[in-house]
RNA sequence: GGAGGGGUGUCGGAGCGGUUACGAGCUCGCCUGCAGAGCGAGUAUACAUGGGUUCAAAUCCCAUCCCCUCCUCCA
């Protein structure tokens, strides 16, 4: 709201409550949504370690007019048609490894609670029913604006819409909308469906309580969504709505927003075949937050090429957990993992930046491969590189890829034989399976005491494709 | 037109008054059966432009130019 930064204390606020403010359910998650989910993500793992409770709700709008023109265009209900888009979200943010939220609400299941909020501020006289709905009466709101620092005569001036006649004032917007179309929810002033921003304001309220502490979303939302629901819920309840505000920046293609209304999108899933998750959340998190961030081939290669040592390095410390604990007693990073841990969580706890978090991921990752190729990998105490490490990949939300375990047996296998034709000089048949596996997508390294394999995600196609 | 955010080396991207951010890419070596990972050296002047403040500015101030977002639904 302020533009400022706020400092959040876990012995003070146990408890921080979180909402984000999530997507309408007519197509496929794109990039672009996930660029704001990965944040709240490790924003949510980050203060799960910094020793809070976080309870974090997530909303889907499922009620909409775009969503009844697709329904309609398929010819199929709406509610069909918003289930299938939810189970792709928990597919793609799955893969993504988004933590679940705490709660997932959607405006069909809280019709009751929207309505009684409209009712509160139609009784408030905060606003007035007409034959075409019940909206906001924003001159009633005497703080209007305050969010996106906006004037209400500089709003006039610039709108772009025809004013409603119905309306008393042009940027006075609809609580309830009342049709004769399907899908169609009883009210006392008649069968309609809500307007979009009631539905947050309704959620905030059912499923957390005022003020709550972070509300999030995109920066597309802050005006005039997160305007609106400031206008209906202090209004209503007399209190801020939240003590902090957070927006990310856009993702932009060719210069241009990614989104679903100019048709410029890249699905998760499309993204995630071509480049894998880890990729794509290394490259979400290689810029602020709050900044716009360019999306291209050249800058994905860039982040695939960082995120190959990173991986290469979780594969290195899973094999060795002691690595860089004192190797013959003549080798310990123990004060460099100290230290990248104090300046990953410095760069973090100063307003999310990831970019500098994530170099120190990096640091990290190439000491644990230079200590792996210099053969110094078995320590003798707990406390080592791997430890460190992990803690700053798992922080940052990172994955391992899942292997079934007859797969696993395979490829080692696999391995075994190459060795055995590597030991006896047959090199042409050992590189064949060495190229067999990286075509199924398996990294392997030779090191004096064996063979390391790991999943790859620097195998996958990307933009080749 | 109004509001907000940007313009940093080949590229991505921090920094926002004084220290090499970090990384990728490319070149040449070393290492390796070959790879991978790693190591060493190199990749001229990096901070949109023009003024100013200061002992000192990418960082502060003033102008100018360019880009994006929002002012309709959008993450």
């Amino acid at each position: 709201m302020s533009g400022e930064k706020k400092t959040f204390d876990s012995t003070e606020q146990p408890t921080l409550k979180i909402y984000n403010c999530g997507l309408t359910v007519y197509d496929s998650p794109h990039v672009g949504h996930a660029k704001v989910i990965i944040f709240f993500d490790t924003l949510r793992r980050l203060l799960l370690r910094k020793g809070f409770r976080v309870r974090y709700v997530e909303n889907f709008t499922d009620v909409d007019d775009k969503i009844i023109q697709r329904a309609r265009e398929l010819g199929i209900s709406t509610t069909l048609l918003s289930e299938r888009y939810i189970a792709e979200y928990f597919r793609d943010f799955g893969t993504l490894n988004v933590m679940k939220a705490d709660s997932y609400p959607r405006a069909t299941r809280i019709m009751a609670d929207i309505i009684q909020l409209v009712d509160g501020l139609v009784k408030m006289g905060a606003a007035y029913v007409v034959p075409s709905g019940v909206y906001l009466d924003v001159g009633k709101v005497k703080s209007y604006g305050k969010l996106s620092k906006i004037k209400l005569s500089e709003l006039r001036a610039g709108a772009r819409v025809e004013p409603d006649p119905e309306k008393k004032d042009p940027l006075d917007f609809a609580l309830w909308k009342i049709y004769d179309e399907e899908p169609l929810w009883d009210s006392p002033w008649g069968r309609g469906r809500p307007g979009w921003h009631i539905e947050c304001s309704a959620m905030v309220h059912k499923e957390l309580g005022e003020p709550i502490d972070i509300h999030g979303g995109g920066e597309d939302l802050i005006f005039p969504h997160h305007e609106n629901e400031i206008a209906q819920s202090e209004t209503l309840f007399s209190k801020p709505l939240s003590n902090l505000w957070l927006h990310v920046g856009m993702l932009r293609l060719s210069g241009e927003k990614m989104s679903k209304s100019l048709g410029n999108v890249i699905p998760i899933a499309e993204f995630v075949r071509r480049w894998g998750p880890n990729t794509l959340r290394y490259y979400l998190l290689s810029g602020l937050y709050r900044r716009q961030l360019e999306y291209s081939i050249n800058v994905l290669q860039n982040s695939r090429e960082n995120w190959r040592i990173v991986e290469s390095a979780k594969a290195i410390s899973d094999r060795f957990p002691r690595i860089g604990t004192g190797e013959k007693g003549d080798q310990d990073d123990s004060s460099a993992v100290t230290s990248a841990i104090l300046n990953f969580d410095s760069a973090l706890s100063d307003d999310m930046n990831t970019p500098q978090a994530l170099s120190e991921l990096v640091k990290l990752s190439r000491l644990i491969n230079l200590r792996f190729s210099s053969g110094q990998v078995d320590g003798d105490r707990e406390e080592s590189l791997s430890t460190g490490f992990n803690l700053l990949f798992d922080t940052l939300g990172f994955s391992k890829p899942s292997i079934p375990d007859e797969e696993t047996k395979s490829v080692e296998e696999r391995i075994t034989s190459r060795n055995e034709l590597r030991k006896r000089g047959e090199f042409g048949r050992a590189d064949q399976i060495r190229s067999e596996l990286e075509r199924a997508g398996y990294a392997l390294v030779d090191y004096p005491g064996g063979t390391l394999w790991y999943k790859s995600e620097y195998l996958l196609p990307g933009g080749s494709e």
